[in-house]
DNA sequence: ATTCGGACTTGCCGTAAACACC
DNA sequence: GGTGTTTACGGCAAGTCCGAAT
């Protein structure tokens, strides 16, 4: 499209892009690896999906495998198109899912299902030098492109954001202003958000802008640790062969041969490397940050009342240079962030804030009996609104998975009977009919859903009327937002994955339950409920929180209520975050080299840690701290069991365990052989329940990483894999043609991304459904062609058309005229398969949780800038202004 | 050397809101 | 204008990590 005037103009931009383009083509050469599938007998799902493997170099590998061919016996239908077509992605086809759900009856239970097994499987993996091959480059894949496309329209929406940041505030803001005592002043109010922070000073960052190489460092190398290995998954059965081969251009180390490889072709120097000296550039970078962001303390402008000490809000100007900022430029406003207080040397420590004001939290309303009766055998049961409460509770539960399992009716009956009392007739849930009560929510859900625009809208102002004044908060003179500042209602406690406490009553939260953390000069917060009042009442500035409360369920944990994403604070540590994976990438390369080395010391720890490490950074696998028994059983790097790696010589490391949120991570990796030596190793002589590496933990392990990068953790790895690979692939696939074709590469990009770091959703219920829509669109358009071939053969012959199949004549047209609708059509079919493809091909995996935490911002917003891309279509509103800090960053920025 | 408390980030999901389509 | 979809957001659970206490 357009995109070049989509650019210019602030508003509408594009939407409608998106079909235009019909994107071109969508070749797919390649194929290929293919990628293996792992029969993955266990769960009986298939699982297709290859996932690579973090991706330093090439990252991705992806290949995508074909349903058909594996192995499993449930290959979806759908699936098998894709395979063929897309060469690029490396699909995954994922397995239907279904098929399992179906079984299981709820609908939650499918996806519950749906997420356990899912897959993946990695392909792998790097071929040491060489960065993936794209496989598509050329043609870009195809697949991506449509999903896009659609979606483009959405983000698009031209100046919302700036309305709507500044809508709150203005009437929000003010009035919080007040009552704080704090001045409205300026604009600055208006936007809240927006502060984005010029940050021009950033500058620095722009050096790197080639860095590129030294990203590529590894990359390009040959990876140093033993990764070049590549890791290729694939499935040991099928794959092994073919991937190597792909690989290979580095140095052709098929993994399986000769471990040497790896040690071969990275040259180890002696000893662990260690750090290397900073990067220069990257250290400068982050030392400009800081200084700039004191620096844009400027001017204290608006004087908050308070606030003011220390630096107050600036006005900022947005440098924005291009179009994209445009849009944004409205918004963003100005202001500083505030935190600059923070580490930066000078300031006092840990300092995170000065002034802080704001009105506490709100409650939800107090419970509204409905009369409804359950029946316990067959009759009606009266209860105190106290118990009704409950009975509501899981009445409402009903048609999830959770009535189906023992632990959640358990726990929900012990803490059911506190509250009936000991000698009340309702003595078992078996017994208990809520049909009643489900069906008079029911019928409130229904009556809420038939309510008139004007009366939702009202409803909708009112809330909003009720909770303005704690929507917002005053840091340091700056109105920012609060994230979540409604307590959470009383409710079931909804563990994921099998959680020993699911089930339990999440009691009613009350003022006495929180402790407030306000400046010292601020106005308390007065306590809403008449009567109560707040638990505690701090002035810690060396802590974000505004409130807090302790978890109800475990009694150990908090509850914090911070500011939003948008709010200066955040936006400092988020940046921080990246820019010490930026750091990473100066270091990585030692690190690798280090820890290849210790693959084979004679120290075990050593070469736990070693083995560990490269793990997280192979596979982007998260620290794994230990857990209790009263939570759900996952684990992570540190806490892997025997059981969850096995072996499969040569080289080949099949990984299958759950993870954060019980999402199953399975993988088929190809690694060097000493890392495959050492893991065998680490599991003689143990159970499958015992910990493979035993002599290890998350404290060990990230002490340890601190001595090669200061400040380094384990989480680190996964920031830095995820946005070196965007980075990259961006750089390396974007190849100009229209928005939306841009807009497919970096969605493919993203994909990749999610794979690596296993971003799963579950399947949508309906997908199926939507896929057989589709079908039936795609048919109709066929059985459209070839109506027309024989209308064109006549035409040409001089007849007149036939029939069409609903019975209506057609009028006559002239071959040409039919021949161009046959192309029109035959676009229209492409374009139809494609969005198909790519919307099996995401049906579980997961983008968002990738863009919002783990990829630098900057890196799209430079990309966007370079390529002329509306920031817009990239970052929803949210992540505008999550976001703001990034968006002066110089086009030429690489991660 | 560990455990534990505490603070903050990460992650999936459900639902509301915004669109796309008859 | 209703309705099926798609996207945006909020909710809240579940991790990570660090430093102090034991």
């Amino acid at each position: 499209m357009e995109h070049g005037s989509d650019s210019e103009d602030d508003k509408p931009l594009i939407f409608k892009r998106s079909n235009t383009s019909v994107k071109q083509n969508q070749a797919k050469p390649d194929v290929k690896k293919s990628s293996v599938q792992k029969p993955d007998g266990k769960s009986g799902r298939p699982i297709s999906d290859v996932r690579s493997t973090n991706g330093h170099d090439s990252n991705v590998q992806k290949g995508k495998t074909v349903p058909s061919t594996k192995g499993s016996p449930v290959v979806s239908p759908l699936a098998s198109p894709k395979a063929s077509v897309s060469s690029s992605k490396a699909s995954q086809v994922k397995p239907p899912v279904g098929s399992t759900k179906a079984s299981t009856s709820g609908a939650d239970q499918s996806r519950q299902n749906s997420q356990q097994n899912r897959t993946a499987i990695v392909k792998a993996e790097r071929p040491s030098g060489i960065p993936k091959e794209e496989p598509d480059s050329g043609s870009e894949d195809s697949d991506d492109d449509k999903p896009l496309n659609s979606r483009l329209p959405v983000g698009g929406s031209k100046g919302s954001i700036s309305e709507v940041n500044r809508r709150p505030s203005s009437s929000g803001p003010a009035a919080l202003a007040k009552d704080l005592g704090i001045k409205e002043e300026d604009s600055e109010d208006d936007i809240p958000l927006s502060h984005k922070f010029k940050q021009k000073s950033n500058a620095g960052e722009s050096s790197n802008a080639y860095d590129s190489d030294e990203g590529k460092p590894f990359a390009s190398k040959p990876r140093q640790n033993g990764t070049n290995v590549k890791d290729n998954v694939k499935n040991p059965s099928t794959a092994i062969n073919k991937r190597p081969s792909a690989e290979v251009k580095c140095s052709g180390q098929s993994p399986v041969k000769k471990a040497k490889h790896t040690a071969a072709s990275t040259p180890v120097n002696g000893k662990k490397v260690t750090v290397k000296a900073e990067p220069k550039k990257e250290a400068d970078d982050s030392d400009d940050d800081n200084a700039t962001i004191s620096q844009r303390v400027k001017k204290p402008a608006t004087p908050i009342s308070k606030a003011s000490d220390k630096k107050k809000s600036a006005v900022s100007v947005s440098s924005s240079l291009n179009k994209v900022n445009k849009n944004s430029k409205k918004i963003t406003k100005s202001t500083q962030f505030s935190k600059s207080l923070k580490v930066p040397p000078g300031s006092g420590e840990g300092q995170k804030w000065t002034t802080l004001v704001h009105n506490g939290v709100i409650f939800p309303p107090p419970y509204k009996p409905h009369g409804v009766k359950m029946l316990y055998k067959g009759k009606p049961v009266d209860l105190t609104p106290e118990q009704e409460e409950v009975a509501t509770m899981i009445a409402v539960m009903q048609d999830t998975e959770y009535m189906t399992k023992p632990v959640f009716r358990e726990n929900v009956m012990n803490d059911w009977k506190k509250i009936l009392g000991r000698n009340h007739i309702i003595k078992n849930l078996d017994d208990c009919d809520f049909t009643p009560i489900y069906e008079w929510h029911q019928t409130e859900k229904e009556k809420k859903k038939q309510m008139s625009a004007e009366e939702k809208k009202a409803v909708k102002e009112e809330k909003l009327k009720q909770e303005e004044k704690y929507m917002w908060a005053v840091v340091d003179g700056v109105k920012e937002k609060v994230g979540n500042f409604r307590v959470e209602p009383p409710g079931l406690f909804r563990g994921r994955g099998e959680h020993p406490k699911m089930g339990k009553l999440k009691k009613r939260i009350s003022p006495s339950d929180i402790t407030i953390n306000i400046g010292k000069d601020a106005p308390i917060p007065e306590c809403p409920i008449p009567g109560e009042s707040w638990k505690e009442v701090r002035h810690d500035n060396t802590v974000t929180w505004l409130a807090y409360w302790n978890d109800p369920i475990n009694g150990k944990e908090f509850k914090y209520v911070f500011l939003a994403a948008s709010s200066s604070l955040k936006g400092q540590s988020d940046k921080e975050k990246y820019e010490k994976a930026r750091k990473l990438k100066g270091y990585i390369e030692g690190i690798r080299t280090a820890y290849t080395k210790d693959f084979s010391s004679k120290d075990v720890t050593k070469r736990q840690i070693a083995v560990a490490t490269y793990l997280i950074d192979k596979l982007a696998l998260r620290a794994g701290n230990e857990k209790d028994d009263d939570e759900a059983d996952t684990v992570g790097c540190c806490t892997l069991k025997v059981e969850n790696v096995e072996p499969s010589p040569p080289n080949i490391l099949k990984l299958d365990f759950l993870g954060k949120d019980s999402i199953r991570y399975q993988n088929e990796v190809e690694v060097e052989i000493p890392v495959f030596k050492a893991i065998q190793q680490f599991r003689s002589g143990k159970k499958g329940s015992d910990n493979l590496f035993d002599k290890l933990d998350t404290s060990k392990l990230n002490a340890h990483l601190k001595e090669l990068m200061p400040g380094l953790s384990a989480k680190v790895f996964r920031t830095y894999n995820a946005s070196i690979t965007l980075d990259e692939m961006l750089n390396k696939e974007t190849k100009g043609g229209d928005v939306s074709q841009k807009v497919a590469v970096y969605q493919h990009a993203n994909k990749e991304v999610a794979i690596i770091c296993n971003h799963q959703r579950s399947v949508s219920k309906s997908h199926s459904t939507q896929m057989m829509r589709l079908d039936e669109k795609i048919n109709e358009l066929k059985n459209l062609i070839e109506e027309l071939k024989t209308d064109l053969s006549r035409a040409k012959k001089g007849k007149p058309p036939l029939k069409g199949s609903d019975g209506k004549t057609k009028r006559n047209m002239n071959p040409e005229a039919i021949e161009k609708k046959i192309a029109q059509t035959n676009v229209k079919i492409e374009k139809m398969e494609r969005d198909k493809e790519t919307k099996e091909d995401l049906k579980t995996v997961a983008l968002g949780t990738s863009k919002i935490n783990y990829l630098d911002p900057r890196i799209t917003v430079a990309w966007c800038k370079r390529y002329e891309v509306p920031i817009e279509k990239m970052f929803n509103k949210s992540l505008l202004a999550k976001f703001a800090w990034a968006m002066d960053v110089e086009p030429s920025f690489r991660f």
